[in-house]
DNA sequence: TGAGTGATCTTTACACTGTCAAGATTTGCC
DNA sequence: GGCAAATCTTGACAGTGTAAAGATCACTCA
């Protein structure tokens, strides 16, 4: 009767039934809701009805805790990309361009969750594997679209590194500006930012298309 | 006897001298060397030498304290950039490559500025008029750039500003990706986040010249 | 089966934070 | 010279992260 039930792997557990998953869903909705500063440890263990002191037992400390949403927001993103990319039918060149559009959408649409997954704290991302994975396995979709979409021209081999991260960076670049209103208020609009970030890479695409 | 002396604009006033200004130097020195989580009012207070209620004569809260830290940020960049582009004899879209580098190169010296100067909490600028201002005021110099070397060629006028934005854009995610160690730790040394940034300025360049 | 062991959760406690409220001191101005 | 405003101090409070120690449960293996 209680919420819990049958599960193999990760059973529920005993006392309160998975109770990590439950914390990192919460701190997820204080995180996009209300922002990073919003986040304290005790709220979300008052969310999860438990005491201040439970959640130390899944996450050593609130970094820890924080790099868990982290996490959680680059594999969203990742998903986000990989959606978006797989909708679209033309060369791979489009599909590299899509799946920066798709980036920037998704900053837009999760500002709060975008700005912790690049927050200060998570700079150190070696002292959380499972962060650190979500991370990277976000870039090499990117970094696997560069690759495919120059492998015709036999160029020099660090220019598919090079050209994958400015691809990154301008994306990661365009997104921040829009969420952080530099651009101007109708930045946050997804659809706007959708089509910004359309043109925006624009003068990359066509820097690459020189070589 | 006091380490006061007169000023005539911004008197060092009655008590301990210029306290505004020390808390700011103060706040920054925190900044800098340990990053925007260690920064706390009492601290601050505590190296002014003055009691931990003193700086909330000067500012209104944390986040003032905190945006004046990232105003002063503003204008060293600014400044930054300012004087490599003077450096440059070169053409004018060299000169705006350089401001560029000048911009990664001042994140990768200074990381935790930079990353306060974009934190969350600033996102509203609006709040603090000087911190708007000189961020402004650091976008208007590039913004610049590209509309002289853009003025021969009379294309759509939006054209200036979607390129400013790009350009603005790509420097920053090369900034955060050096910063955040995604590019690799090599990318924390100045001189190769400089050599870096040249190169990876390159296809936005190339692509500007098509147009 | 049942005792023990480790995982999970609670209670208590502490140092520290941001900030309110009220008072003390100093300064510049009329 | 006196007054009002600016500046600084003291004291207090609720809320935070987390260390320490104890309670409770679930599962293992005899």
């Amino acid at each position: 009767m209680c919420p819990t039930r049958r599960n193999p792997k990760s059973r529920r557990s005993y006392h309160h039934g998975d109770l990590r998953r439950v914390l990192i869903d919460a701190a997820l909705d204080v995180v996009q809701k209300q922002g990073l500063a919003a986040l304290t440890m005790r709220s979300v263990a008052r969310a999860a009805k438990v005491s201040h002191m439970a959640p130390y037992h899944h996450f050593e400390d609130k970094s820890a805790l924080v790099a868990a949403v982290a996490a959680e927001g680059f594999r969203r993103m990742r998903s986000a990309m990989e959606e978006r990319v797989a909708r679209c039918s033309e060369g791979l060149r489009a599909r590299l361009r899509e799946s920066g559009i798709a980036y920037v959408v998704f900053a837009v649409e999760n500002p709060n969750l975008f700005r912790v997954m690049f927050s200060a704290q998570m700079a150190e991302k070696s002292n959380y594997p499972e962060l650190q994975d979500a991370a990277s396995s976000a870039f090499a979709l990117l970094r696997g679209l560069v690759d495919e979409s120059q492998a015709g021209t036999p160029d020099d081999p660090d220019e598919g590194e090079l050209i994958s991260v400015s691809a990154w960076a301008l994306v990661h670049g365009l997104a921040i500006l829009c969420i952080d209103g530099q651009i101007g208020p109708e930045a946050t609009d997804p659809e706007f930012a959708e089509k910004f970030a359309y043109q925006a890479t624009g003068a990359l695409y066509r820097g690459m298309a020189r070589g």
